[in-house]
DNA sequence: TATTGTTATACTCTATAACTATA
DNA sequence: TATAGTTATAGAGTATAACAATA
């Protein structure tokens, strides 16, 4: 306690700093700030890599379900699914009203290199967590968005 | 490990949920939709709010050291300082170049309403986790992000 | 009826640029 | 020169509504 006030930057002004969705706000902020240019390296968007990612891990998936797993809306899937497709990263094959999306030999390849990016990213950003509180740290944000 | 094969829910079919990135962007976006109806009921935004709140604990603050303190950017303060001065919860008094804001009486009172309601809303969102638990979260959330 | 995909559209949040006034 | 405040505007992300095609 004492010690803190030896600190330069005081200890407490903010009077939000002990709200969980304050920090997860601006952590995810910072987070997402610095992916943003690294994932641009690919000609992606946050959205469109990790759709393209999410279709390289499942084969035949539908955009409902991408959009379900990702909690992307329907109407912004469309756009998102017509670009990786005009990239030549994605290849659909109607089958009824369903549209099963897969990807292609280069998706697939800019798939890994993004999936890679990202975790270095990650990486990156946990390196003052230990391995111990980073996992305790997915659990814990796991929780508070997962259903149930 | 075995443990958890026998668990409901698949292990991990997302392929990025073991990215902490992503576990910040689905927690956050969790906890600030449920927490803008919240705060509509006081007529603000959770920027609107939270700016007010920072205007209540810091008498005669600028603009400037709110849009520091909450990384908001200058041209988006003005808006927000403008609204919060029309609903009379601010007043303003210019000093050379700056602008000291304080709270009024009405605004003292909706910045305590906020930041109750804002603090329900953490809590009920946290409850599955133990006090230890939300005390490591914050902690981490905050190297996350924090200078230095 | 419910679901998939699609388009159009609106709204919010955030970012950039340009300007005035003051230190 | 650098900072504070303001305005206008552009962009991204996300939301609703409506529609056609299919289960």
């Amino acid at each position: 306690m004492a010690r803190a006030e030896r600190v330069k930057r005081p200890p407490v002004v903010d009077p939000l700093s002990s709200l969980v969705g304050y920090q997860l706000r601006r952590a995810s902020n910072a987070l997402f700030g610095t992916l943003i240019p690294k994932l641009a390296e690919h000609g992606l968007s946050i959205a469109e890599a990790s759709v393209l990612v999410v279709i390289a891990h499942h084969d035949g998936i539908t955009q409902s379900s991408i959009g379900r797993m990702l909690d992307i809306h329907r109407a912004n899937m469309a756009p998102i699914a017509a670009k990786l497709a005009r990239l030549g990263l994605t290849l659909g094959e109607r089958r009824g009203r369903e549209l099963l999306v897969r990807a292609s030999v280069s998706g697939e390849r800019v798939a890994k290199q993004v999936l890679v990016s990202m975790r270095r990213h990650d990486a990156a950003h946990c390196k003052q967590l230990s391995a111990a509180e980073r996992e305790a740290l997915l659990s814990a944000l796991q929780q508070l968005w997962a259903p149930g």
